[in-house]
DNA sequence: CCCGTTCGATACGGTTGTGTATTCAATACG
DNA sequence: CGTATTGAATACACAACCGTATCGAACGGG
């Protein structure tokens, strides 16, 4: 069927494997173009037949990273929003089960994160993944709480902006601290609290 | 007074803050030493003339960074505590003035906790200063909440780890949307809430 | 005032990493 | 089949960085 320039797609989703790997154990600057190669199995001659720079591989890592992302939670929600399972639930739910290996994930987005701090192309391109994940997250509790009769006193963007950042900050400690903060303990206790107070 | 080896600990003062301001704008492994004396103004004889190597002064400023976060606290805390201010105030107010400036701080922190993430070493150096600043952040509430009669219905450590999460969560956003997300803005709205529900 | 020490600068060697140019093998295609 | 093209391996040139060894100036003590 499509013409099997398949090897070449091939070697580059190894590449990209390789680099994810890499950069979450050295990080981003710390991993070599050689050390991505040497994980995935090829040489430097491979890479740079197919990447111009290791920044145009982290370019596309990221591309690539937020299209599965997308495509894991249009798998996931509509399971979620038949199901008749709490709001919370569903939302807790769908931020773990969209990251399957926590500690890696992590590792990786906090990169993310830091190089686009640091770089205005990149936080907008970060900013516009974070954006669309963010109304995935927004429909999904409009939607639940419409079904089961909720209303919110404030905006539910905002309630879902306040999940998503106690979610960052509590996976950051229950990664350093595993045995004091299991994960999810933070937001299981408080987000509950913080339900009951906005809708009514 | 002091014999003045002054000259020493000056040079390496000044090498300290160069490696914050370098780190700050280009992560840990992206700066060299070179990146480090450039910005204090001296050569790379004079760092290895101060410190073993790039990872020792990481130490370094990692303790140095430490032991002024201390300090800084140690002075907030009493005036905090004197004037007739709400909990809630007090303990964001100290979490803000703790870092003036916001942003290299988070940076800094960041990668400080990236860092741990991935060296059980340092690992243990970040929980036990950030222990020690969450134990000084629980007794400020407590004693807070004792002169004002609240009572806590989850234990109060328990509440200023989801302050502490929130507020790193929340400060990640702000500085990726400051448009969007106004710094402060969702703990202002969401902390009375759970500050409500956790109190009688 | 002179001598010894301290500390930072300079100079050097070696390693690591990048990117390009070339080679070689496999596969598509006539 | 044989030839052309594609894609990865190899070889190489070059730059960045590290760490050490050495030098020289400032400064303190006698």
């Amino acid at each position: 069927m499509e013409p099997p320039k398949r090897r070449r797609t091939n070697t580059r989703a190894r590449l990209l494997d390789g680099a994810l790997e890499v950069f979450a154990e050295r990080g981003f600057h710390g991993a070599s173009v050689e050390d991505i190669c040497d994980r995935a199995g090829f040489t430097r001659g491979a890479f740079y037949s197919n990447f111009a720079s290791k920044d145009e591989l982290v370019i596309a890592l990221f591309q690539a990273t937020t299209d599965r992302l997308i495509e894991q939670i249009s798998a996931l929600l509509p399971e979620l929003a038949d199901q008749p399972v709490t709001l919370l639930d569903a939302v807790l739910g769908l931020l773990d089960e969209a990251a399957p290996d926590q500690r890696r994930w992590h590792l990786i987005s906090t990169e993310f994160t830091l190089h686009a701090l640091r770089n205005p192309e990149a936080a907008r391109a970060l900013n516009k993944q974070r954006e669309m994940f963010r109304s995935r997250l927004t429909q999904l509790v409009e939607e639940i709480s419409r079904t089961s009769g909720l209303e919110f006193s404030v905006p539910p963007e905002q309630f879902v902006r306040l999940v998503i950042a106690l979610h960052e900050g509590a996976r950051s400690q229950s990664l350093l601290e595993p045995r004091k903060v299991p994960a999810g303990s933070l937001e299981h206790t408080f987000l509950p609290m913080v339900l009951q107070a906005v809708t009514r």
